[in-house]
DNA sequence: CTCCAATATATCGCTCACGATATAATCGCA
DNA sequence: TGCGATTATATCGTGAGCGATATATTGGAG
């Protein structure tokens, strides 16, 4: 009805379809998990960084970063962030005083219980099949390997 | 090397590392186009609006909005960063006072002539056929639609 | 042993993004 | 005509995100 993005086809290029195309499906999947966080009190980038912490506890700072792919300035208000609402704590660890390491309290270990069911919400929500989810993911993975040159 | 994101496999369930994918293609290319875009003085979303502009002029706010799926709390300061940059200027209709009209400058649409090499530069990098990206446009925005409830 | 480079995290200033709310203009119906 | 609902944009507060920079600790070369 009104004039969708497909207007991007003509001025500026078809490629720029495509990153668009993934600029509004980040943004449908912020929301579609915010909608689903809100009653557990977290955003999204909260939920990845307590993801990461339900795969393996007590980890330093970095380690978190370097797998959501974010930047100590991204994360440390992130993790304080998480700190207040008592789901982690962070302290110096004893033999390198420059690492922080983060770990899970009880509140933030038993939160994973709540969010276990979500994904699955969101994989009926999106229509597709599972196969076609780890195709797509394959694709996306091979795009950001290649446009961030290999690293990150 | 370092613990990859496809420990998200385990813990949270395979669906999540679609979002985990998108999210970090998004990333990347708010990176990629950034740095091409760091010498024209525009960030990855002004660019967007730039673009949505150069594909028609003289636009109203709402509509850019739509186009772009931006709330006016989002769009509303960026156009003022735009304008501030020289590149548009906004009035009020004069036959609906409510509207705020989006027009170029001389020196915005000049602007068109230097971005219109970047979306070539990316698809390079990308390492796709334009064939895939298209694909994967449509998958993306079947997902799109889907997770949004074919709202907005 | 000292000092300098490397490492790990934190802080700051900026931009983006949203929901909630405010303001102002227009529309419609009584 | 006039007043309440709707529409268009703006403002505010919060949470990401990043690059540049700061601080503190460790490691290593001499």
């Amino acid at each position: 009805m009104d004039e969708e993005p497909k207007e991007m086809d003509e001025g500026v290029g078809r490629f720029a379809r495509l990153c668009f195309a993934i600029y509004g499906a980040h943004h449908a999947f912020n929301r579609a998990y915010q909608a689903l966080l809100e009653p557990l009190g977290l955003t999204y980038p909260q939920f990845l960084a307590m993801a990461a912490l339900w795969t393996r506890d007590e980890r330093p700072v970095g380690e978190i970063g370097r797998a959501l792919r974010l930047e100590t300035s991204t994360l440390t208000p992130l993790l304080k962030r998480l700190e207040a609402a008592g789901l982690i704590y962070r302290e110096r660890a004893k033999e390198d005083e420059r690492v922080v390491i983060v770990r899970l309290t009880e509140a933030g270990k038993a939160l994973e219980a709540e969010a276990e069911k979500i994904p699955g919400c969101l994989l009926q929500a999106s229509g597709l099949t599972m196969e076609e989810v780890l195709k797509m993911v394959g694709d996306l993975d091979t795009l950001r390997v290649n446009l961030s040159g290999g690293g990150r």
